[in-house]
RNA sequence: GGGCAGGUGGCGGAGCGGUCAAUCGCAUCAGACUGUAAAUCUGACGACUUUAUGUCUACGGGAGUUCAAAUCUCUCCCUGCCCA
């Protein structure tokens, strides 16, 4: 029996937006949705409960930081990333794709001048922790069988994630290799899934950098692999926004219609709604819980710093008329005292302040486009937050 | 009253004849952050302006020595510790 339905609830009519519903073994998911990032099974600053009361109906957490600890195995023992954590809802686990990216742009320096921290090979990934530098290799194989042991609901195929400026030949390559390893990844998942009760659904990624051609043959590529849903990658990882709603314009058409739609990494508010235009249902961000934690939140007339002289005596909250618990029971006055003090509790009111923010924006984006006023309320949204820049 | 140690930018604290408007830390002010090596990183931080290998005022006050002093001498004021 499957136990991933995908039901399109109702289109909108200017746009390519959709909402939807995605069920899984862990709940229903309302789509479009943003998933909070708990890298490492723990969304910073955040108890499971208080991502329920704020309606997170997913969150995210890592293969590769899961892997170096406490080790897949010992999660498994333990009864699985669910049961562990006490997120009794959907989670999703990235491959680690991303992190090899993210550890191939730091530099190391050993006796011999400069060290790669990663080396990618047609096999997989050699790579070096960055907790104690020791020495690992991640294969398509390797991957789904750490993500089989985590038990995430939704899982992500190994990828090569290529910086924004790469080069259409190493935007090709990385696309290449992103292809074989995917085709591994779901013929090593086949395997892994047959002994499983609580079923869990592949996402394939889309790679392909910033170039047209290669985006639309990635989209048809990992179309064709038929799994339960499709991410897109590599992007916001150095391009420019334009170049980044261009490529999902560009790939937009090449989509399945009948499948979820994962735009990996984004974003900030405006992305969230440019992505939704462009039929995107899925997305993930680090910055709504970094950047609360650098004092930074978010409100409909723009981006604001915390630590800013201005707010130091404002009565009022974070947002006029937010319903979040920061907003309904604090003053800006006082989280920003919390956050100069480096206070843990003003880490958390911004966090929930931020993270409620964009699921609030998810929720009145699903209303307008039931309604077919998605279009003008994107727009009035956006003239209005991004005003202040 | 005597002995000793000190007084440096908002604070702590370097410097102990020139390259000192003065290392550094904190505080303050501002910026960045997009599948989290991130409660992190970056910048500004005496005043003024034509923002510059620019001008002025500055290392407790005053007076000296010197081409040149935060740095040496004298003196006054103040602070801390010890003795009476």
């Amino acid at each position: 029996m499957n136990q991933f339905k995908f039901k399109i609830i109702s289109k909108d009519p200017n746009t390519s937006a959709r909402v939807s519903e995605l069920s899984t073994p862990h709940g229903k998911i309302n789509l479009p949705t943003f998933m909070p990032v708990g890298t490492k099974a723990t969304v910073k600053t955040l108890s499971p409960e208080e991502l329920k009361d704020l309606n997170a109906n997913i969150i995210l957490a890592n293969t590769y930081h899961l892997y170096l600890r406490p080790g897949s195995d010992t999660i498994k023992k333990l009864g699985g990333l669910h049961k562990w954590m006490n997120w009794r809802n959907p989670i999703l686990t990235d491959s680690g794709g991303f992190q090899v990216f993210s550890l191939a742009q730091q530099k190391r320096f050993g006796k011999n001048g400069e060290k790669k921290l990663v080396k990618i090979l047609e096999d997989g990934v050699e790579f070096r922790s960055h907790i104690d530098g020791s020495k690992h290799f991640f294969t398509p194989e390797k991957v789904m069988k750490i993500q089989s042991d985590l038990g995430a609901d939704i899982i992500m195929a190994f990828d090569e994630c290529a910086p924004g400026d790469s080069t259409y030949a190493y935007a090709k390559k990385a696309m290449n290799r992103t292809h074989r390893w995917a085709e591994r990844c779901k013929k090593e998942h086949i395997k892994l899934q047959k002994s499983k009760k609580i079923k869990q659904a592949l996402f394939p990624i889309v790679q392909g950098g910033i170039y047209d051609d290669l985006r639309i043959e990635s989209t048809k590529f990992m179309k064709k692999l038929n799994l339960p849903g499709i991410a897109i990658g590599g992007l916001s990882v150095g391009e420019t926004k334009k170049q980044m709603y261009h490529t999902l314009d560009i790939i937009k058409d090449y989509l399945p219609e009948d499948k979820p739609r994962y735009l990996m990494g984004v974003g900030s508010p405006e992305d969230l709604l440019e992505g939704i235009s462009r039929g995107i249902d899925m997305f993930d961000c680090v910055m709504a819980t970094r950047n609360a934690r650098h004092g930074s939140f978010w409100t409909k007339d723009g981006r604001f710093q915390l630590r800013n002289k201005e707010f130091k005596e404002k009565k009022e909250p974070l947002m006029k008329g937010c319903k979040c618990y920061t907003c309904k029971n604090y003053s800006t006055s006082y989280v920003r005292h919390l956050y100069m003090e480096k206070e843990t509790f003003g880490l958390r009111l911004i966090t929930i302040h931020n993270i409620n923010f964009l699921l609030d924006l998810m929720n009145k984006s699903r209303m307008h486009i039931k309604k077919g006023t998605f279009n003008a309320f994107k727009n009035k949204f956006l003239k209005h937050y991004l005003k202040k820049s």
